[in-house]
Parts: C-alpha cells; sequence; structure tokens
DNA sequence: CTAGAATGCAACCCGAGGGTTGCACGTATT
DNA sequence: AATACGTGCAACCCTCGGGTTGCATTCTAG
C-alpha cells in the first residue's frame, strides 16, 4: 500500500470534519455552483468559501472548471469510497449500512 | 430528524479528523487497551491518548470499562455508520442526478 | 472602450485543540 | 503500613485553520 493512500484518507476526513464543508458538498451534490453562488446562500463569504474548495480540491472530492470568467465546482465523490474503505477495514463487526455504501460507491 | 443527529455526526467527522484517533482505532479494533498501554507504544504521552478517547468517546466510537484501577477502552464501530450513512446519502444524490443526466441525453 | 462582476492573492485576527508538565487521588501489592 | 502504579484534573504553550478585509487582476457586457 502507497503511503500516498494515507495521506489521501486523511485529506479527506479532515475535509469532512467541518460542517461548512460538508454543508458545501451536500449542496453541490444537488447542482454544481461557482464560489459566489454558494457565498450568498452561505453566512460566509466568497473567500471562505473558495478556501473551503481548496480543502476539497486537494482531498479530491470536487473538481473545478473554469467557464470564461468564472469557475464552477462540481462533486467528484469517489475519493470518499477510500474514507469508507478505511471504516470497513477498523470495524470488525459491521453494520450493514456500510455495507451497502461499499456497493454504492462500487468498492 | 433530530438535530441531536446532525452532532452525533459532526463529532464522529471530528473525530476521525485527527491521524492519532485513527491509529487509536486501529489499534483498539485489534485489542481493548488502557491509555498507558496505548501511550507506551505511541510518540506520545498517556495525557495526550486520554484526551483523544474522551474525543472519541464524545461521538461514541469508544466506550470506557473500569476495572479496579484501570480503565479499558474497547471500540463501538455502530456511530461509524451513520457518518457512513451522510457520505452515502451525498454520494446517492451524485450518481442520481448523473443518472438523469445520462437519461434525458440518451447516455 | 469602459464599467461591473467574478476570481485570485495577501495580510491579519482569534479561537480551538493537540500536546506537554506537574500534582493529587485512588487502588494494588508486598 | 508503605510503596508503586494507574488515573484524573488543571494550567499552560503554540500551531493550525476558519473567517475576515482590502486590493489587484481578468473577463464580460453594453
Amino acid at each position: 500500500m502507497s503511503p500516498r493512500k494515507d495521506d489521501r484518507v486523511d485529506a479527506v476526513f479532515q475535509a469532512l470534519a467541518d460542517p461548512t464543508r460538508r454543508e458545501l458538498l451536500r449542496r453541490l451534490s444537488h447542482t454544481p455552483g461557482t464560489a459566489t453562488e454558494l457565498s450568498a446562500r452561505l453566512p460566509i463569504t466568497r473567500q471562505a468559501v473558495a478556501k473551503h474548495m481548496v480543502a476539497l480540491s486537494d482531498a479530491g472530492l470536487v473538481a473545478s472548471e473554469r467557464s470564461g470568467r468564472e469557475v464552477v465546482y462540481r462533486l467528484t465523490p469517489g475519493p470518499m469510497a477510500e474514507a469508507a474503505e478505511w471504516m470497513g477495514d477498523v470495524g470488525a463487526t459491521w453494520d450493514r449500512r456500510l455495507e451497502n455504501l461499499r456497493r454504492r460507491f462500487g468498492r
């Protein structure tokens, strides 16, 4: 197992640790959007959102695409699978819901 | 949905955010142990481990049981399911959205 | 061409939390 | 009873990071 993988998992959990970041992921799971759009409907500044996007992007949970003068962020839920896998490894007695989750994410 | 649940999920992700805490969970998944035991095999103090245990306990990921003069910690992976469920919800929404796009544009 | 909108960058504030040391208290062990 | 071990509590240090403001830059629209 590459040491890189641990870093990835770390980045993902780190990213998911913040409530605001989870909220952003929730919104992006419905519709892709820009930092200014998201900040307009949240109690925080555009720059704060931008910072969060850097974190989410580093974790691989979000991808950015520039379209003209604006940058659109969209969800890329793949890396969550690794985090889920980590939880699976730890949990000896495991719950059926995680099994379903693993199946949904395709391992 | 009770606001409690969000708090629980938050506590779990918060707990999983720290590498040391994940390591502790990993060890406890093999064998239950005391704070002093764990600290002996780690580059941190017993008190640091104790603090982490408080966090893990608050998240419901660990249960403590006093046996004589020592207190043994053991894993209770149940609450991870809620966190996993959260990830599942986000991922599912995204999957559904992709599905709709696929349907609309005919793959 | 110019005004407005969106992004990028930098400096700064400040509370949270991971880690430490020091000591007091209980519980075994002999 | 005396000693040693394990735990709990409290104060403290210092880094990290979420959030802000201010300004420069780039692109679009009229």
